[in-house]
DNA sequence: TGCTTATTAGAACATTATTCTAGTATTTAT
DNA sequence: ATAAATACTAGAATAATGTTCTAATAAGCA
């Protein structure tokens, strides 16, 4: 295997195994020593390769922050109508939270702090998502179909519900997942942003 | 002034200044040493009291969300239509959260790790707020003015887009405050749980 | 007044993240 | 094909920092 290869390998099993700590006992708890037995990288490599365990953290995020938003406007982009488009946002949300809670859960831990280069790339990568999401919105704020409201309402009042819920289930305090009341959270999402007639 | 007085002063004096280094690096990166110079107390003397890092924050904890709990039954309680108590409830949580953002970002953040003693504290004060809630919503449930939902939705239709709001303006990210838009919120969540006619 | 107990103090300790130096393999250039 | 440069690995040594421990102090109480 070439060099690239092994090495993209052991970035990946460290990610994995990071994960997996992180997300039961928190970044801070989790041992970098454990991280290192468990995924069977040297000292040496792993501060290469990531510079400290916050640098660990920060990769899964921005890792995970990218795979939320492309598949979120695969999710959204298609859809025709202000109500399909709203629900589909939450219903998205709901399964993939479902879907990988370890990740979800430490994605809305907020518990990474961020370098300033990360901050920057994921700044960069905010205002291309962003820029994708407003196109989709505008044309509905404007047809009257979605309440004209200050800009950065719409993702807490569209997001909040859910993300609130998903916070609950992941944390083992509600038994239904978020997939399995994802209509419940996408009716009660549009009824809040859709302008009343 | 009394031994009492000498040491419960103490302690508020620690707890005022760790919250203050919590809420603005988090619980992780401030440093003992630091809460130790700015409170002007001993080592001997905050392990005595707390313990560990961890139980200051477990006490800030603690009091945050007794204080929470008992001010938002006030403002409920008394609210004798479900339109005004829903309203009532985000537009408590709104203004709480604008007055005190330093303990409302500490108590949002969640990245306190409760001892079990504490779970156990916690888990009490929970049953009799909800029990407290709980009264307060079944007649309006009964009487079709509410929908009919899982318990453990309630929370998150209602309060999760001022948290989600609060979170975001809190870590500096949107201008107004949640006080300011505290209008916009109440009718959101109004419109999430109302049952539609 | 003397005894008990809660509290204070800070030096010593233990844990754990990170640095550093040296060595090895892989790619790149000649 | 060989040499030079670079990327990577390794783990012992170090540094940073949370916590323990022993002794001293002072308040409350019989």
């Amino acid at each position: 295997m070439s060099r690239k290869n092994q090495t993209s390998e052991l970035k990946s099993r460290v990610m994995e195994v990071a994960l997996g700590h992180f997300s039961e006992v928190g970044i801070e708890r989790t041992n970098v020593s454990n991280i290192l037995n468990d995924s069977g990288c040297s000292v040496g490599s792993l501060y290469h390769h990531f510079g400290n365990k916050e640098g660990i953290a920060e990769a899964l995020f921005i890792d995970g922050v990218n795979q939320f938003n492309s598949r979120l406007l695969e999710a959204l982009l298609p859809r025709r109508t202000a109500s399909n488009g709203i629900k589909a946002i939450v219903t998205f949300c709901c399964e993939w939270v479902t879907d990988q809670p370890e990740l979800a859960g430490f994605l809305l831990s907020r518990e990474v702090t961020l370098s300033d280069n990360a901050k920057l790339e994921l700044r960069k990568m905010d205002r291309e998502f962003g820029q994708s999401i407003y196109d989709w919105f505008v044309p509905h704020v404007r047809s009257g179909a979605l309440l004209e409201l200050p800009t950065s309402m719409y993702v807490p009042l569209i997001c909040g519900s859910t993300l609130e819920y998903s916070r609950l289930w992941i944390s083992g305090r509600n038994n239904r997942s978020p997939g399995a009341v994802a209509s419940i959270l996408a009716e009660a999402a549009w009824q809040s942003v859709k302008s009343s007639p």
